[in-house]
DNA sequence: CTTGACTCTAGACTGAGGTCTAGGGTCTAG
DNA sequence: CTAGACCCTAGACCTCAGTCTAGAGTCAAG
């Protein structure tokens, strides 16, 4: 084992690519713990501690919430059954499938309105401001 | 045309399935013009405001945000070019479209290492918690 | 020794779209 | 007349994931 080097805060942020105050308030999330201190009260990190923010980042890029990255991390940090890595990957991906769903069919209305739509004149007749003006109909 | 009711802020709500704060919400924001008063302060609405307030919904519901839907009230009741009615629907378009495609990526990823765990056993080895604390790879 | 870059804390602020509260006034049915 | 339902205002509060501020201390280079 190399002697591990230790890093301020700002230099493990610049590793990172995340900004100083997103650490410390990882740190207050509990994402990340409470790391050693100078005699200064410096935060002293290792390159675990970046390690750790790139799972973070990776995590939050397949649209995990910090709520469950924490839990994640603890799970890591303390073992547990794959199972329940498995189930909040399920929900995620529930979740994720039915936003697009959503999505898609919002897509679909402007879709087909805006290819209604001349974009030409006056806004009189203008068949997304209508379809948005028309009176509920109650479901036939 | 008929006598217009004169509508009490809680009728309207119910009405239009929304809070009463959120009316007076609106109207702070400016979706809703500032309604008439009785004498002792109450704010009267008419009917026009429950299809305003529809119009609100709707809109939201193909995800315009409430600054967007209070520039295309403004344009309807102001009148103005179906280009800009058009140009707006086509930005939301576009966003939703990206949107779409970085879900689509999230679900592939997750989708992909939801099935290569087993889900059994301890969290040791675990695809999904190993794929998120792999080192950085530079991009070949 | 000083300058500038860095760090510390607690707490306020952002944006989006509301929601809730306190402390009051009004209106209607019995 | 009174209870309960409704309405008024200004302003605080919520979620989420940070970002920024003020005011103070520390550290390395010149």
């Amino acid at each position: 084992m190399a002697i591990k080097s230790k890093l301020t805060i700002g230099r493990i942020a610049r590793l990172a690519a995340v900004g100083v105050d997103t650490i410390r308030f990882y740190e207050r999330r509990g994402l990340l713990p409470k790391p050693l201190r100078t005699p200064a009260g410096y935060r002293l990190y290792t390159t675990e501690t970046v390690d750790r923010l790139n799972f973070i980042r990776k995590a939050k890029s397949l649209g995990f919430s910090l709520e469950e990255i924490s839990t994640l991390l603890n799970l890591q940090d303390n073992g547990g059954p794959k199972a329940e890595v498995k189930a909040i990957t399920q929900r995620k991906l529930d979740g994720i499938n039915s936003k697009i769903d959503d999505l898609q069919k919002m897509r679909d209305v402007l879709d087909e309105l805006s290819s209604q739509c001349s974009g030409e004149g006056d806004i009189c007749g203008c068949p997304i401001i209508e379809v948005l003006s028309e009176p509920e109909r109650k479901r036939a």
